[in-house]
DNA sequence: TCAAAAGTGTTCCGAATACACCCATGA
DNA sequence: TCATGGGTGTATTCGGAACACTTTTGA
């Protein structure tokens, strides 16, 4: 079975820079590709767009057929449409970022057999990545700096309870620079969007710090007036 | 003759909001569809991506084509993918606006054929736009909004040599909103990217206001070090 | 001389920044 | 007892916001 038009296509794609945060690095997640063109090379997730679906909705099941994964935060940023950006074919590319708990993510990679990897977006030219995606994973990352400036959506990068220092680190290695600690603390506790939790860090050869989760309703709250959160 | 391939293919298309400011409001430019679907409906400027050019060039084509107009700022910002948003076929836009002088415009309208219209962003919903056009020019004001307050692109709504109330007027169009003469004007001379010009204004029955021009030079200085015009 | 818009400074307030020490805990 | 990070407050600076009157010009 084929498919006639009058005119020639362009294959539209949709593809995603998923990022994640570790111990070490903001990380994004590249997965090998099984077929060519670029067969063995390592892209970002993404695929075709069916006719019975949404864009929105192409990403989201791609992602969930490459990575098993239910992305907290998902957002269109781009579209790339250079001619040759695929040497084999017109295609033209829709592209999303996306925030992932890690802490969730190392349950599911277990199960699933594709080849995944995340990788550190300051390591990424190594990796030499398929098509355009090198450019793709550094705008998302630009648009990403430039959202969470607007909107707390970090949270959704950290583990449902986490203590300010950790969150601190997260905004230190979005934004890629250091951050005054109690300035940080004053800036972020004002927004009202966080919950002190009567619990406690376990396990640090250190003094263990408060554990706060991110408080869904509230945030909504401030949503609607208008969240400034220009550290 | 036609083009096959082994999996159905979204068509894909173009579309540019394209904004001018008149004396009256900020106006967005439609056209009257020649072809079906919604054959005779006003929609705004736009086609198809053609093989052999990029996404961006494909807009500026049919901009060429369709208004005659070379458009000051033209940007991408938003694919729109609904299943269902061309009724008759699959069809997935990636949307742009732009600004465009409409001093110069007006010259041009005059040499070609097409029917086109300049229509106020307030009364948009009367002239019920085919697809879902009021939407991409919806969200590309509010893109406009957002983008106009980090860098000084407003300008380019302007003739060449303007006056500061021309300026104001213009901001306070586009965000809705008054703003205080003296703050303004404070704040867009400390920008540094204004030339004040040694001339004034002719034909006003009133005190003649001294014309400035925008700096283009000084702009791009300006822009490297991080233009904030958060009025 | 009147109407209409041009042009011009100061005060106040809130937010961002800079900055350093003691505390609690586990090893 | 020591190493490690947790936790806390104040003073200063800067930018944004509020605010009203005089000047110039053509009709």
């Amino acid at each position: 079975m084929t498919y006639s038009y009058p005119h020639p296509r362009p294959l539209l794609t949709v593809d995603a820079a998923l990022f994640g945060l570790d111990e070490e690095d903001l990380k994004v997640l590249v997965i090998k590709r099984a077929r060519p063109p670029f067969e063995n090379r390592w892209a970002l997730p993404g695929g075709h767009v069916d006719m019975d679906e949404s864009v929105d909705e192409a990403v989201r099941r791609e992602l969930r057929e490459e990575t098993g994964l239910d992305v907290a935060h998902l957002e269109q940023f781009h579209a790339f449409g250079a001619v040759h950006r695929d040497p084999s074919r017109r295609a033209v590319t829709v592209a999303y970022y996306g925030l992932v708990r890690l802490s969730d993510f190392k349950v599911k990679a277990s199960t699933d057999a594709k080849e995944a990897v995340w990788v550190s977006m300051k390591k990424l030219p190594e990796w030499a990545l398929a098509f355009d995606h090198q450019e793709i994973a550094t705008v998302a990352l630009e648009r990403l700096r430039e959202k969470v400036r607007r909107q707390p959506i970090g949270f959704h990068l950290l583990p449902t309870r986490f203590t300010l220092s950790h969150l601190q680190r997260l905004y230190q290695v979005i934004l890629d620079r250091d951050l005054d600690k109690r300035n940080f603390r004053k800036k972020v506790q004002s927004l009202g969007v966080l919950k002190a939790l009567d619990a406690v860090q376990k396990g640090v050869a250190h003094r263990a710090a408060r554990l706060y989760a991110f408080d869904a309703r509230k945030y909504r709250e401030a949503s609607k007036r208008g969240v400034d959160f220009n550290i």
